[in-house]
DNA sequence: GTGGTCTAGACCACA
DNA sequence: GTGGTCTAGACCACC
């Protein structure tokens, strides 16, 4: 599996990159100081200009998610540091409940969305175990 | 306690009002058939521009969550239909793992995640338990 | 006094920028909650990519020392928050450390040294009198 | 204690070489006329590429700084000649200035600079005096 | 009107 | 080879 991007969704693409890459590296798809591709390699590859794989590697580096060597490349950060500003966590909180009522319009109950809920977990937890 | 908006926000003002009467509404501050501010009169009210307004009643007439009767004014819909498209749900879930995975890298566990889960369910189930 | 920029400095033009900005702030040259010239408007102003100027003002709101709203305008922030991590400490002390080295090269005595820093503070302090 | 060198660091590895350098003299931790090590030498025992230590010694020299002998090797220049340019030393003030305002933003009071300040100083003079 | 995103293409410093 | 900066020009959403 390998990144992919859908250039009809609303979100930008460079955030859909960063998402991407934050749920490989959570699900364990990406190690610690790992490479990512370069700028251009990857560019190329997913078919987009290298400024918004370059704008996407920049904002995750910002989150400490990627460090970037000059001249070497980026890497998967060693150890990501987990913190948060109390307005981070209200807006967390604020999306979280913003998706459980779109949900809940939609017409999905309490049930189905924990299903989903454990689905996430197990991704993310089943990945790591193997490590 | 009324609508409230805060205009620093990244999320644009229209979807922010739509979420509000959504919210109100699942969770009971809105009954059906009730009566909706004007466009005027809640423009002028949260001082922001009615084409704000008009655009979120709007939408929210799409999703079947008000109703708008010539000369009368906006109710809030007798019933509302919940139904989805493959679509819609594929992008919930989407959503659905996106903020889950985010708080991960806030460093919220899966225990806080869930509470916040239940808090949101029990809002809405208690008020909707008096009608 | 307005935003000046010199092309032949090896500082990128919009870390110049964020320079200025952030100078004129501590100055008490820009007020809380004034509006900052729109990128396009400072943009020509400045004879740079507006590109360039949109970068400087999102690396400042990301210090929080702006605020943009959406239609509306970049803002100077009302109160700025004075955190750091341990981390920018260090470096700022390396700096800090490196400046006062060079300095010391160039043939600067800690009198002198100590004459540019009261100057700055005095500039700073002086301009905030007013308010 | 040794060169170090931070490779995750912005600035690039040939200054960081150069800080070095300089901050290991002016502390007095290199004496005048004692021999540095070979190009090689540091390259291998830094794992860096020997053009990056070249680099480095190169801008060295040019600043008189260390000498470099044929076939001898380079060695730390009998005295340095205390000199600026006008551009300079505005340059330095720019520098002096931007450190100062961003410790501001980060939260130290003009208190804590200045004892950053002297412990700089302290750590020089203390080196030196035993010369 | 505002800022945000994206592309195409160029140049540069660093290793 | 790598990423970083800058430009020119386009399109879009929001207010």
């Amino acid at each position: 599996m390998y990144f992919q991007i859908n250039p009809k969704n609303n979100t930008p693409l460079y955030e859909q990159l960063i998402h991407q890459v934050k749920e490989m590296y959570a699900k364990g798809l990406l190690k610690p100081n790992e490479k990512l591709p370069s700028v251009r390699e990857l560019s190329s590859q997913m078919v987009i200009n290298p400024n918004t794989v370059s704008k996407a590697y920049q904002e995750l580096e910002r989150q400490g998610v990627i460090t970037t060597v000059r001249g070497k490349g980026t890497f998967v950060s060693e150890e990501l540091i987990q913190s948060h500003t109390p307005q981070q966590e209200e807006n967390l909180k604020q999306s979280f409940k913003q998706v459980i009522i779109d949900s809940y319009y939609a017409g999905f109950s309490k049930q189905e969305l924990l299903r989903w809920f454990n689905d996430v977990y197990e991704e993310m937890e089943g990945e790591n175990d193997e490590s």
